[in-house]
DNA sequence: TTCCTAAATAGGAATAATTCTTATTTAGGA
DNA sequence: TCCTAAATAAGAATTATTCCTATTTAGGAA
């Protein structure tokens, strides 16, 4: 049941193997919530009732410092993590704390080529990302 | 002294005008470094030693609500603010906290007509902002 | 101009998110 | 199997933000 590709990918970084790690990595990557640490860790609770919000922020933290997962910006104060690392946008609705992925490919292609092109003075682009914000029409409202 | 078109702004939005609101406002509009609601309070100090840090925070949140001023995201967990309210872009270091504005016709009519075509399914775009991700080069790091 | 009152503020307490500390446990190499 | 550096749990501490309430004040009404 553990997930094998998870293993793999905390090997690949040089890390301890630990059921920690493995629990929060398989969360992370298997919920799409963009969830926060608080989240992550009630979720984890209910198959590995003792572990501790720290570790789960250590964590979280050390996914991130290594390129595992990403950190999303957002409007609250509450951090929230991404096990999505491939190039993709997101979708911030105005009415409610929902960030959905968005993925686009003729939308980076788009961006990337304006921005090589345009030579922003006096800074090196390394990446970037397109925040859209609005609102899921109603057939999508749940969720 | 006061900057007069400060108060045309609370005036328009129907506030009363205090001096708290006016300074606020000042400092926000005119600091360019999207400060954090501690970083208006200091400099605030300078010349209004009692000012509370419950005031700002209470204050800024008023005129983000009436959209005088915007939030911007972003990967520490204080919130940032921005009195630049015409639509524009950010460019965030990947060295430090630093988070300058960038304009950009150009981009955003290039956006703005690709997202209209776009269509996202079940979702209504309303605005959209893009993070920039990079370094400031040699010439430029200061500041 | 003075008075009145709802709204705003100061200052401090409370809360929530995150980080830190330390004793204990454990992964994994020797 | 043993050893040790690294990871974890649990709880304390810190930091950012919000809440509470007594006091002050902006600005409309008289
Ligand atoms: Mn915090
Ligand atoms: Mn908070
Ligand atoms: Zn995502
Ligand atoms: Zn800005």
């Amino acid at each position: 049941m553990v997930n094998r590709s998870v293993v793999k990918i905390l090997a690949k970084h040089g890390m301890k193997i630990t059921p920690q790690r493995i629990a929060i990595l398989d969360v992370i990557i298997n919920l799409q919530n963009h969830p926060t640490a608080d989240t992550i860790c009630d979720y984890l609770r209910l198959s590995y009732p003792h572990i501790s919000i720290g570790t789960v922020y250590k964590t979280l933290d050390t996914f991130e410092s290594k390129g595992i997962i990403n950190k999303v910006y957002s409007e609250t104060d509450t951090m929230r993590y991404d096990g999505v690392i491939t190039q993709h946008h997101h979708l911030y609705c105005i009415d409610s704390e929902r960030i959905d992925d968005y993925y686009d490919d003729g939308l980076n292609k788009l961006l990337n080529d304006y921005l090589k092109k345009k030579k922003i003075p006096d800074f090196i682009v390394e990446d970037f990302k397109l925040q859209i914000i609005g609102r899921f029409n109603e057939k999508n409202k749940t969720k």
